[in-house]
DNA sequence: AATTATTTGTCCGTATGTATG
DNA sequence: CCATACATACGGACAAATAAT
């Protein structure tokens, strides 16, 4: 995130207290010359930043009435900043697990796209990932960026450009929403992800053959399989560490 | 959309220059200043423009360097306006399907979600939409709108805010592809849609069957048949009208 | 390593348009 | 029709960053 130049620092500011409800849908916001001053920023600075949100849908802007925060269901989701503002919301459990449900719907979706579009380049780039994620079996640093590489090597398989994008856009989401989440849980900076092991690695393996079988409704499968798998993993995981709570 | 600032439709004519691919990635788009007097309006017109062309990562400016634009797989696809802008290229027929295909894997999906988390209001909601959609089997112009709004009942039922604005995005950049695609095609304003018919409404009815009665596979299944179903028949009215060609 | 040129980033005084009361 | 309040629009000035020399 680039915070170099004061509009963008502001776009964060105002962005954050949007979606975290400090500002709620239907409220105005202070006049540009009001806002200008509030923060110490000229008013171009702040037409800009007004500009930014609006984009995003989260106000909207006409004569004399000011601008008002639109309601929740007119803004845009699918966009990097809203999603991160969304994802830093302590409590998000109920956020947590719609991004679960459509990278669960999708991802699995992806793997059958995958299966009937991927190349002879898309097939080797796959395999050439798996061996990196195979290769970090005992470095669990390694692990996760080869594990994050891999998915994103079987992504791109899709060759839809629309999906790639989603699914980018909404692992960012979702890593960044259980961070939060399980810091909320307990204070420890640990990771919530469960470390590498052999049943991980043969189900990312059962979908890399899948896909290299084109066996496009295995693929989905596997993937989905794979998915819950992790995610069970990750609440065992979370949940044997703040049950037991060794410290 | 809203034209009326000048802000707007040097947004749009830039936003869409970019889109369509008169403006490549890589490209430098003029400075500021040069822009300003090229259209005839303000420096601070132009950079409101750049910044919510920078909101949708089409574009990205830098000191010195200028403003260029951004490689495709950077886009905010799941903009609205992008998805606009992306509809309205002839020969779009990739990204149709790219459309249709996330569409197949996330609709049925939703009707899973439905199915579990509907509540009774969302019941009601569903049912009176689907006897205004029975109402219209005689009123094409009437069928069109209820049929889009018995969708959006079904979906809102999934209670999950992601997916819903997700396809509601995607549902309106469809239908705007749908349009530009077969306006391409031929000449005549016709709609490509299929008119009512008791076949479908039957289908209709499954889904909303299988979501009262909390079969989500049930539901994603009839509502994935529904899918395909209409496409097969959009197809198919296309096809029947372009090779016999009447005229 | 220092200088210069170029372009974005920032500030502000001012003017216009539009909708409300 | 006038007054008010706000967004919209204009443009001159300067600061900051960085590529090229």
């Amino acid at each position: 995130m680039s915070l170099q130049n004061l509009s963008d620092q502001l776009l964060h500011e105002l962005g954050r207290q949007i979606v975290h409800g400090v500002l709620q849908p239907g409220q105005s916001l202070p006049k540009v010359e009001d806002l200008s001053a509030m923060k110490g920023v000229s008013r171009t600075v702040v037409r800009e930043v007004l500009k930014s949100l609006a984009a995003r849908r989260l106000i909207e802007s006409t004569t004399k009435i000011g601008t008002r925060v639109c309601p929740r269901s007119n803004w845009q989701w699918w966009d990097r900043d809203v999603l991160t503002w969304a994802s830093e919301v302590e409590d998000n459990h109920a956020f947590l697990t719609n991004l679960t449900e459509v990278r669960l719907a999708l991802e699995p979706a992806a793997m059958e796209l995958a299966a009937r579009n991927a190349t002879e380049q898309d097939i080797q780039h796959i395999q050439e990932c798996f061996e990196r994620l195979q290769a970090s079996l005992d470095d669990e640093e390694e692990w996760v960026k080869a594990d994050y590489d891999f998915h994103l090597s079987l992504i791109q398989a899709s060759n839809n450009e629309l999906i790639i994008s989603l699914l980018q856009t909404l692992r960012l989401a979702l890593e960044r929403s259980r961070h939060t989440t399980f810091h909320a849980i307990r204070q420890s900076p640990a990771e919530p992800f469960p470390g590498p092991n052999e049943e991980i690695l043969d189900r990312h393996r059962a979908v890399m053959q899948a896909i290299c079988d084109k066996d496009g409704a295995l693929a989905r499968q596997k993937m989905y399989e794979l998915l819950t798998r992790v995610s069970q993993l990750i609440t065992t995981n979370q949940q044997g560490k703040t049950k037991k709570s060794k410290y």
